[in-house]
DNA sequence: CCTTGACCATTGTGTTACCCAAAGGTTTTA
DNA sequence: TAAAACCTTTGGGTAACACAATGGTCAAGG
């Protein structure tokens, strides 16, 4: 398969291939005649890995560790289960600051109702921005 | 104030001064002496401004559009009023994925305990990886 | 007065996962 | 056979800074 193919059938960018390929995740043939990249069923499978274990949240690095330890012959499966492990708290924390976000963000256009565009003198903005509260500095401990 | 001085009493770091000062979203007067960049307390009351504005979701591009704004005697209330009322759904959205992650995240670290680490084949990589399903193609309109 | 440590400036690089444009060779197709 | 469609590589852009290197500046103590 040429890239275009190949990426046709995965539904994502020949572009995407590409960078796949360049960080070396996927490992294509030349073909000697014209320089044209070929892509395997292999290649195809990995791409699919590739797709799952990024709606799994993993980083492009991450699964290049995971498929080299794969190539290796050693199971990624303990690596992966730590990587899940070590990100699902992160992921639920960001979650967490997005739903305050949220939150910060209905009140804000709730009150606004309720305020004058705040003719401006020059010195005053928006009046709900200038008076929001700052997040209190919280102890992120790593 | 020098860029140190602000920089402590709004709790960031120099570099994130200047990076704001390099974006325009500052602008210090200089020490003919020195070089120096020089800020005074309306620069304090922007870069406070560009925090709430930040915990609120916006871009310095669009901190820098309401700054601007409001500069030339406008009130930008009505346009961050727009820009809040736009990226709030996306940012619902977003929780969405997230939450869904989680979820999947969670899903595999459960399933995983009556898996074997599939001893690696050379063909075989994680069979939760592998056999997860791909999520399916939504519209996503912008 | 001078040294030393704390600050300041600028420039350039790295981060993440791609997208896009440009310039030029190849293949396919009408 | 010529245009359309694809391929190649290179280089730059994205968001919001962090960080290192190099070099000038300033304040305090000896």
């Amino acid at each position: 398969m040429k890239v275009g193919e190949l990426a046709k059938t995965a539904n994502v960018t020949a572009e995407t291939v590409r960078h796949y390929t360049r960080e070396g995740l996927l490992s294509p043939v030349r073909d000697p005649d014209n320089g044209y990249q070929i892509y395997d069923q292999a290649d195809l499978n990995r791409l699919r890995f590739i797709q799952r274990a990024r709606t799994l949240g993993f980083s492009l690095r991450e699964i290049g560790e995971i498929l080299d330890h794969a190539d290796h012959g050693d199971s990624p499966c303990p690596m992966v289960r730590d990587l899940l492990a070590a990100r699902l708290p992160e992921i639920k924390q960001r979650i967490i600051e997005l739903e305050r976000l949220a939150e910060r963000m209905e009140n804000a256009l709730a009150n606004w109702s309720g305020m004058p565009d705040g003719a401006p003198d020059g010195h005053t903005i928006c009046r709900l921005i200038e008076h929001w509260n700052l997040p209190q500095e919280t102890e992120h401990h790593e």
